[in-house]
DNA sequence: GCCGTTTTCGGCCCGACTGTTTTCAGTCG
């Protein structure tokens, strides 16, 4: 049994002891024990063997023994005994947002309500307003999570499909009848949320790829499968169609299928233009248009397409109408920033608040992907939630870092913190705290729903501190499931520019904030990015990958992101903008 | 259920917000 089977198991616990309507302190000590596990650095099975499990903190007697049994037979009576109290349905309902064990508990006691199905009906029928500690409003609000929750199915975040179509895409890249192949759509434009992956293969036996993709072992089920078109569903409810065109018709292919729509439309009307027409199998020459076909030069890749419609290449992540044509025409298209171009990152946790690893585990992994530098940004002392750092706990991470640095030769942790900014647009900590720091990212955790013009108040004011470095997620949005906070983010920016505040590209497949849409105004007034994994573990570092896939949505290149600066360089841009006070 | 000790019980993190109440319970971060 592995160590992230054992943790689910302990917040499954968790949660139904919730429900059952147990001493808090008895929850939270389960709670406490799956953080504990999963940051226990040992073998867990060697540790039940020998009895050590009691030297784990957070692990006492009766936990350590339901281990035990749980580690060696693979079952535990104690968590099926609980689970069988309560349909299984139930469980669901903890994803709507506002219903907590009590509530679900009270519903399912009162009116029998076994899921999301029957609770929109309850709801619906007037039956959930007139339950004590309910009413009217918190009746509509449920409907209202129900409503968001359904807008969202069929949504998937680029973080989550990435996985499936990079295996999907490596295991037929690996068929000997596959000449080419790629993932067009959405995701290969980097779009933050996607519906579908679209495969694009180019073989002369589509019938074998068909059969291969359809069989894969992710499928689900099977959707439509023809000669060329197929789609299935895959494990965890993302759809995937697979194209199958010949090596001649694939660049029309992949480029029709990577859109956008409103893309590909600009290109229709300047083949147009030259007398062509194009779709997804070939450029021809248009009898009967209203110009005389031009010569049509060779295609051979999706480059050669663009060149022939008088066009630099555009890359697929700017393909969305946005300005790309003029650019492209103007041979004023960006060098787009590159992953391999990071050479540091800032705001990364670890287990001294809520993150899942040391810090030496945090650097090591930092050096294992190449990088020079590695910024930690635990939180501060307001986040309660987070095991925010007290300004004691921060001064000895400061001093523990020291240590560490002195130990490396070509590497270097810098010690920040990811301070609070307080409803009023102070912050977490007294400057003279946050002046012994390398680095200040000053970020919104609590209070979230102030009126437009006090929130822009707010952190224009926290950003004025010449110690905050950078502005943390900067609209707190939760893809698919929060929205972001109330914001004039045009003054933001201006802010930024004007007290030299760093903004943070925060690279969590969930957040990506801020949004590629805001980054070529941000890049035009001045202010520069940083792509941060607001990593929790180690493993979260790739995150990285997401940031730059939106950084590259945002039009931006190396120069305006500061962490592909290496280490020499990048001290004077965390120091500047003190150095101005 | 865990932990630490002024050691075998009593405390365990805090504040904002919402919607329900008529002083507070539930949820969230």
């Amino acid at each position: 049994m592995t160590k992230d089977e054992v943790r689910l198991v302990l917040e499954s616990i968790t949660q139904l002891l919730e429900l059952k309507g147990e001493n808090p302190f008895k929850v939270r000590a389960y709670q406490n024990a799956a953080r504990a596990i999963e940051t226990y650095p040992g073998n867990l099975e060697t540790a039940a063997q020998e009895g050590r499990l009691t030297e784990i903190p957070g692990i006492g007697a009766a936990i350590a023994e339901k281990l035990t049994l749980l580690l060696q037979t693979g079952r535990l009576a104690y968590y099926e005994e609980l689970k069988a109290e309560f349909p299984a349905g139930l469980f669901e309902l903890f994803e709507l947002v506002g219903l907590g064990p009590k509530k679900i508990r009270a519903l399912y006691d009162q009116l029998g309500v076994v899921s999301i199905e029957s609770l929109e009906l309850a709801c619906k029928e007037g039956r959930v307003a007139p339950l004590s500690g309910f009413g009217a409003k918190t009746a509509q609000n449920i409907l209202q999570a129900i409503e968001q929750r359904k807008s969202v199915a069929g949504s998937f975040l680029l973080g989550s499909a990435a996985e499936l179509a990079e295996q999907l895409y490596d295991d037929l890249r690996g068929l000997p009848e596959v000449l080419q192949v790629a993932i067009g759509g959405s995701y290969r434009r980097r779009k933050e949320v996607v519906h579908d992956l679209d495969f694009v293969v180019a073989s002369s036996q589509p019938e074998n790829v068909t059969a291969f993709f359809i069989t894969h072992p992710l499928v689900e089920s099977v959707i439509v499968s023809g000669a060329t078109k197929s789609s299935v569903r895959l494990k965890g409810g993302l759809q995937a169609d697979l194209r199958v065109v010949s090596n001649p018709q694939y660049p029309f292919a992949l480029n029709y299928f990577t859109g956008s729509k409103e893309h590909n439309i600009v290109l229709r009307s300047r083949a147009l233009d030259r007398g062509w027409t194009l779709n997804e199998y070939r450029l021809g020459p248009l009898e009967g248009g209203r110009v005389q076909p031009q010569p049509i030069p060779p295609i051979v890749e999706e480059r050669d397409l663009y060149q022939a419609l008088g066009l630099d290449y555009i890359e697929p992540e700017l393909r969305e109408n946005v300005g790309e044509f003029a650019a492209a025409e103007a041979h004023t298209l960006p060098r787009l920033i590159e992953l391999e171009n990071l050479r540091g990152a800032f705001h990364c946790h670890t287990t001294a608040s809520d993150g899942h690893n040391s810090l030496e585990e945090m650097a090591q992994a930092a050096r294992e992907l190449g990088l020079q530098y590695l910024g930690i940004a635990d939180h501060s002392k307001s986040s309660y939630q987070a095991h925010g750092l007290q300004e004691k706990q921060l001064l000895a991470q400061i001093d523990e870092i020291d240590r560490l640095n002195a130990t490396f030769s070509d590497f270097r942790l810098f010690s920040g913190v990811e301070c609070d900014i307080l409803k009023d647009g102070s912050l977490d900590y007294p400057d003279e705290i946050l002046s012994r720091l390398d680095y200040v990212v000053a970020s919104v955790h609590a209070v979230f729903n102030l009126p437009q013009k006090e929130m822009t108040r707010r952190i224009i004011r926290a950003i004025s501190n010449p110690h905050v470095t950078f502005l943390g997620h900067p609209t707190g949005r939760l893809l698919l499931s929060r929205n972001p906070y109330e914001l004039d983010m045009p003054a933001i920016i201006d802010a930024a520019a004007e007290t030299g505040t760093i903004i943070e590209l925060n690279a969590n497949p969930q957040r990506l904030d801020l949004d590629w849409r805001w980054w070529p105004l941000a890049k035009q007034k001045g202010v520069r990015c940083a792509i941060n994994p607001d990593a929790h573990r180690a493993s979260q570092l790739h995150y990285l990958w997401f940031g730059v896939a939106a950084a590259r949505k945002g039009w931006l290149t190396r120069a305006e992101v500061v962490n592909t600066l290496p280490l020499g360089k990048i001290e004077a841009v965390l120091a500047q903008k003190r150095n101005l006070k």
